[in-house]
DNA sequence: TCTCATCTTGAGGGTGTTCTCAAGTTAGGT
DNA sequence: ACCTAACTTGAGAACACCCTCAAGATGAGA
């Protein structure tokens, strides 16, 4: 147990501006963004980011597991609000591609960039653990097919995971994976 | 018309030493690959790299098309030897999708990520030709779903192609392309 | 053998990133 | 007002790449 002394002021003033402009710029250019602009974007110097966070990952996990976490949650049950396993798997693979578009952030995270950011991993993992759920339900309900396996839905987020990360990406892409999806359902319309 | 003196023979030695590295290198590391590592490779200086070929594009024209040239050749061969317009769009999807993960360079090729290479890109597109050929033809034989465009396949080689050059890349990420494909075909079995 | 146009060389300048640490500044207790 | 531990700073080392150019080496014709 460290005796935890109180920090100065201008240092916990420091730790809400570089906080603060992590998110902004984690959430513009995604977790591999560069941590000089971050920095300046704080209005501190780079030693000063490396002093509160001591590294990439520690800031990441310092700022992004609770946004991220977040949104997850109400997207999860959003998922869950859906009637049959069928529209619910369908809804959290749209949905996950979407929240992925929007927010390089927790897109890097989804692809697991940084494997040190401890914090961020277990919030992912908690919604592959949903969609893993979704996979079994419909399994279990017959309306999806047994060779299309949890592993293949987590591909599908991942090649939207680098396809979201290629700035010459051609338009939607997105119809790929979804028919990939589609294909995976048995019989009936 | 620039009157063409024979050039000596150390610089013609150099150059055939040049391209026998570089096509080596790609081929290992894709298009991408450090010219530094090339010139090492070939046992002369980076300085002579660019003396002969300009730059990077000058290097990849000099020497990939030929090899990317005939090996799509020979597929495309093999593709047209399937008997029903279903079959060949297949064995192109599969095909292409299997040769872009064996070689780099030609993966790099097709997601035309040096557009200054100009011979290269010329090669590319006379199979990306092949592809939307095949795509009419499956389309006018009524197996091929009207709302798969050639843009949809073009989307799945650039899919394939991003997702080769991921080294932490799942296993089977294929499975979902070519899911996306078989989910396209008309109804019969 | 001698000469010189042609060719090669690699140190060095430029870029963009990460991370460090000696020196300087400051909050806050007395 | 003063002191000092806590804090900030930014130049700089390290790395990996690209590309250039002045100086030196050499093939080949005379």
């Amino acid at each position: 147990m460290t005796e935890a002394r109180p920090l100065r002021r201008d240092a916990r003033d420091n730790i809400a501006k570089l906080q603060a402009a992590a998110l902004e710029v984690f959430l513009a250019k995604g977790l591999d963004a560069s941590l000089d602009e971050i920095a300046r974007t704080a209005g501190v110097s780079i030693g000063t980011l490396y002093n509160r966070f001591g590294s990439r990952e520690g800031l990441i996990d310092a700022v992004v597991p609770e946004v991220a976490g977040s949104k997850l949650l109400v997207f999860g049950a959003g998922v869950l609000a859906k009637d049959t396993p069928r529209e619910r798997l369908e809804e959290f693979v749209t949905g996950m591609i979407e929240l992925q578009g929007e927010d390089p952030a927790l897109n890097d995270a989804i692809l697991r960039r940084y494997p040190d950011a401890v914090a961020l991993l277990g919030i992912c993992d908690r919604s592959i653990a949903l969609g893993r759920d979704l996979v079994r339900d419909a399994h279990a309900d017959g309306s999806l097919s047994p060779d299309f396996t949890e592993h293949d839905l987590f591909c599908m987020l991942w090649l939207a995971g680098i396809a979201n990360r290629d700035p010459h990406a051609p338009a939607n892409w997105q119809r790929v994976i979804t028919r990939a999806l589609d294909q995976a359902w048995t019989a009936t319309t």
